[in-house]
Parts: C-alpha cells; structure tokens; sequence
DNA sequence: AATGTACCACCTCTTACCTCA
DNA sequence: GTTGAGGTAAGAGGTGGTACA
C-alpha cells in the first residue's frame, strides 16, 4: 500500500514542490493544477462579491480555470439533495454530478467530504447533548436516592432504638428488677461481651441477598454475602464498539451514529440508555 | 498462498480566503 | 475602514481496500 503518488509538478518546479497526489488528489493536466491553491500569493482568488453575480452564467465563463469559486446556490442545492440520498459518492454518480453542475468530479468529491465532515461535527454536538443531559438526569436520581437512603437510615435507627427500649422493659419486667437495675443489666451485657444487634443487622436479617446501600463513599451494593455489586472503582473506557459514538475504534462507519436514515445508519442498543452508559464502564 | 505495488476512495487536519456583524 | 469569527473549497498527508503481477 502506498501512502499517495509523488508526481513532479513541472509547473512549480521552481518551488522545489512535489505534487502528492493520492487517488482523489487534483487532477494532474500538465500545467498548474485546475483547483488547486497553489497560485501563489500574488494572485487573489475570486469569489463572488455580490448575489447577483452567484447567477451570472457569464462569471463562469469568462473565469480563468484555475480560479476557486464558491459554487452557485443551485449547485449546493442539488448536492444536498444528493447528499440526502446518499452521503457516499460512487464514481457514476460523481460524473453524472458533475456533469450536470459543470464541476470537476473532484470538487464533488470534495464537496461530499466536507459536507460528511460538517455532518459529523454536527452529529458530534447532537450526540454530545444526549449524553449531557443523559448524565445530569442519572445524576439527579442518585442525588434523590442518597437522600431517600439518608431517611430511611435514620428511621431505622429510630425505630431500633425504640424496640431497645421496650425490649429491656420486657425484660426488666420479667425478672422483676426496677427500671434502675435494667440499665445496670445492660451494662453487664456489654460487659459479657454479647453482641449487640445493630440496626441494619436487624433489617436484612432473614433478607436473603437484599442490598443495603452504603451512604459513605461512592454508591456501593453490598449482597447477603458480603460481596458488592459494584467493585471498588470505576471509570470510563471511551467508546464500547458498537455503542453510539463508536466510529473511530475500527475506523469504519460500522456502528456510528454520525449518519442519518440507512446511509448514516444508526445502530442503537435495544436498550438506547445503556448503549450510551456504554461509555462508563465499570471495572 | 503470500507479498509487493499501484490505484482509488475516504478521513482528519489545515490553509486560504470570503462574508458578515 | 478595520477586525475577528465563522463558513467553505481545496490541499496535505495518512489509512484501508482491491486488483494484479
């Protein structure tokens, strides 16, 4: 494989400049390429200075070849309508083009690259505020769940604590000991090393598996045996391929988003948030 | 079958210049 | 008149695919 086919430009050989021509490079006539840049400094470009020349027929003509001019309102609407059909230009359809525009191939071919290149900058932002608002949504849930385990944790103190109480008049009154000797009895309950049921031993007793999130540190679920749902860390992998900004991981246009109806065909997830959780990845 | 080469299409980044506020 | 931001046509250099010797 060759990396683009050095032709010598006799036309700025003075330059000591090479032309590099891959397969959709300008095309090569001998002379100073038709629509290239390189006339050097001195020689202004004309582009259309007012709106009324766009639809002059005879600016065209009477242009030297090698001028780069924007091309008329007619023409990029006929490209987009092209475009819209089909982002990719195969090589019938970019002569038939640029037979009908009075364009270079080329500059349909360059047209069409930079037109798939403005639709992926646009995608990029689309893709971008999805995933935004995506996040500040899940970041609100978890903001409301923290606080939902905030209460219910320090119910269950509460409610512990009551159930403490009415535990030690039971048995205070079982033994018949006054309420002075109850606590003296709970002193030596400690004293005797017995372990003292903590609230939340007591809430997933019997629970079998039932997750109790921890309120300190990053969200963190906790099975019956002790082992999390979610290891200590996490953090994002970039693209998981075939997720929504995928493109890049293969180079191919397998699996992106960055292309409307069928020619930009969009792969979704069955489930379209977690192809886009597809970012974060835990570990 | 494996390899090198030529060619092509495409991509990203950059440049030069226009347009307009 | 000047200036800076944004848009756009095209160049530069790179990659991958394909055909062919």
């Amino acid at each position: 494989m060759d990396s683009g086919h050095l032709i010598f430009d006799s036309s700025s050989s003075h330059h000591g400049r090479m032309l590099l021509l891959g397969g959709g490079s300008p095309i090569f006539q001998g002379a100073r390429s038709v629509l290239g840049m390189e006339e050097g400094a001195n020689k202004r470009r004309l582009f259309f200075t007012s709106p009324d020349e766009l639809l002059e027929e005879e600016y065209y003509d009477e242009q030297l070849p090698e001028k780069k001019r924007r091309l008329t309102p007619e023409q990029v609407h006929l490209l987009e309508r092209s475009f819209e059909a089909e982002n990719k230009l195969e090589p019938e359809r970019k002569s038939e083009l640029a037979r009908k525009l009075g364009l270079q191939p080329r500059q349909v071919a360059v047209w069409f690259q930079n037109r798939r290149a403005r639709w992926k900058t646009k995608q990029l932002e689309r893709d971008f505020d999805r995933l935004k608002s995506s996040y500040d949504s899940l970041l609100a849930d978890h903001d409301s769940l923290l606080k939902d385990n905030d209460r219910l944790r320090s119910q269950v103190i509460s409610l512990t604590e009551k159930l403490q109480a009415k535990d030690l008049e039971a048995a205070g009154a079982a033994s018949g000991l006054k309420p002075d000797d109850q606590a003296a009895s709970s002193a030596d309950h400690a004293a005797l090393n017995v372990p003292q049921v903590k609230a939340e031993d007591r809430l997933s007793t019997g629970s079998g598996g039932s997750a109790v999130v921890d309120g300190d540190g990053p969200p963190h679920l906790v099975d019956s045996s002790g082992e999390s749902y979610f290891p200590e860390s996490y953090h994002c992998l970039g693209p998981v391929h075939g997720g929504v900004l995928s493109e890049e991981d293969d180079g191919s246009d397998e699996g992106c988003s960055y292309y409307p109806n069928g020619m930009f065909a969009e792969h979704h997830h069955p489930d379209e948030e977690a192809a886009q959780l597809g970012w974060w990845v835990w570990s």
